[in-house]
DNA sequence: GTCTATACTGAGATAGAC
DNA sequence: GTCTATCTCAGTATAGAC
């Protein structure tokens, strides 16, 4: 039946939000769906492209949101802010956490796995272009070399503030969506810095 | 033989560094280093104990350093800025890069895998205890609920600083040391940012 | 086309001989 | 202390029933 591809990617969705990638099995992930082991690779092929099925069919209409937004603030030829281009990334992003919370947490606890490279080249590598092209018209005073840093710290951070509260010690703190503002704030200041060598050079004092 | 933890121990930091840990199989390291299977179950007691054992024998250093730094700074009751507080976090870990790059490099290739949280409790918690403690000193204004948020930013940026080039494309920039400099800049000027909260109501523009 | 049953390889862990 | 043999469980691959 066609329900039993729907079955699994809500089983492994669910499974993996809470246990991890690596701390599922699939037979774990079958058991709970009521199909057999060889479903999955019949449908998907194998773990790590069930993974990727789950994300695909949620992570398309944030990617979207994302582009659209971002059209929008550059139609015109305009430059936008720092600011601007940050929230075009991390609005769709709440907005999915507050309408599929178990695909955000399960985002963010494999990210936190160390899966990011993967995922981000697989399912997010156009829009990220974008993203990072426009944030890099916004700084342009930065070398590219500290640029691709900061960026490096956007993805970290980012990672940091989906993932769950297994995670961290004691970090039952605000919701993922003003966790993402707080992020916004952080991240604004940060890429607004000035570039290291031109501060040594300056703040000798 | 006495030589044989140090054998394993040196093997495995070899491994896991290039190979990452859930990528190196147990079998792979007796083969490598010419002992048995059993000799790291015996020596160690598993895999992850012997992930800790490498971790232990050369981060000691890197925490009294940076404990014996913030000495310095706090001497006579002074409070530090964001920036030499960064410092001291930062500073001991450069210096371990440039004298023990296969060790950083494989600790950046082991929490890139996920598993900062387990190794930060295990390894780091005092050290980290004090160094937050004293940034949040510093940035007194800041609602502790952000604040928190803020220290998970800085651990995840970290996490990609230090991370190996296969995290992310094209990322042959900079070494270390420069990357770390390159952090702190932007930690720097994060920390500072105005609260999210108090921003939003002046900034309305 | 879908799905089940079952076998295969390699992982980490363990017990007991030497 | 060290090593051999073995256990359990993972992901994967194949054959064949409906």
């Amino acid at each position: 039946m066609i329900e039993t591809t729907q079955k699994i990617l809500d089983t492994a969705e669910h499974l993996f939000a809470t246990q991890g990638y690596a701390g599922t099995s699939l037979r774990q992930i079958i058991a709970e769906a009521g199909v057999n082991v060889a479903a999955i690779h019949y449908h998907f092929g194998g773990k790590e492209d069930l993974l990727d099925a789950v994300i695909l069919r949620k992570a398309g209409p944030v990617n979207d949101r994302r582009l659209s937004i971002l059209d929008g603030l550059e139609a015109g030829g305009k430059t936008p802010t720092v600011e601007e281009i940050l929230g075009a990334f991390f609005q769709p992003m709440a907005e999915t956490a507050a309408k599929e919370p178990q695909f955000v947490a399960m985002m963010g606890r494999v990210i936190s796995e160390g899966l990011l490279p993967a995922i981000a080249q697989k399912h997010f590598a156009p829009v990220t272009a974008r993203i990072w092209a426009a944030l890099m018209r916004a700084v342009p005073e930065l070398p590219q070399d500290e640029f691709r840093m900061r960026v490096q710290f956007l993805v970290g951070a980012m990672a940091r503030t989906v993932c769950g509260p297994a995670d961290w010690p004691a970090m039952d703190c605000a919701g993922v969506e003003t966790r993402i503002e707080y992020l916004v704030t952080f991240l604004s200041a940060g890429f607004r810095a000035r570039a290291t060598r031109a501060a040594a050079k300056q703040e000798k004092k």
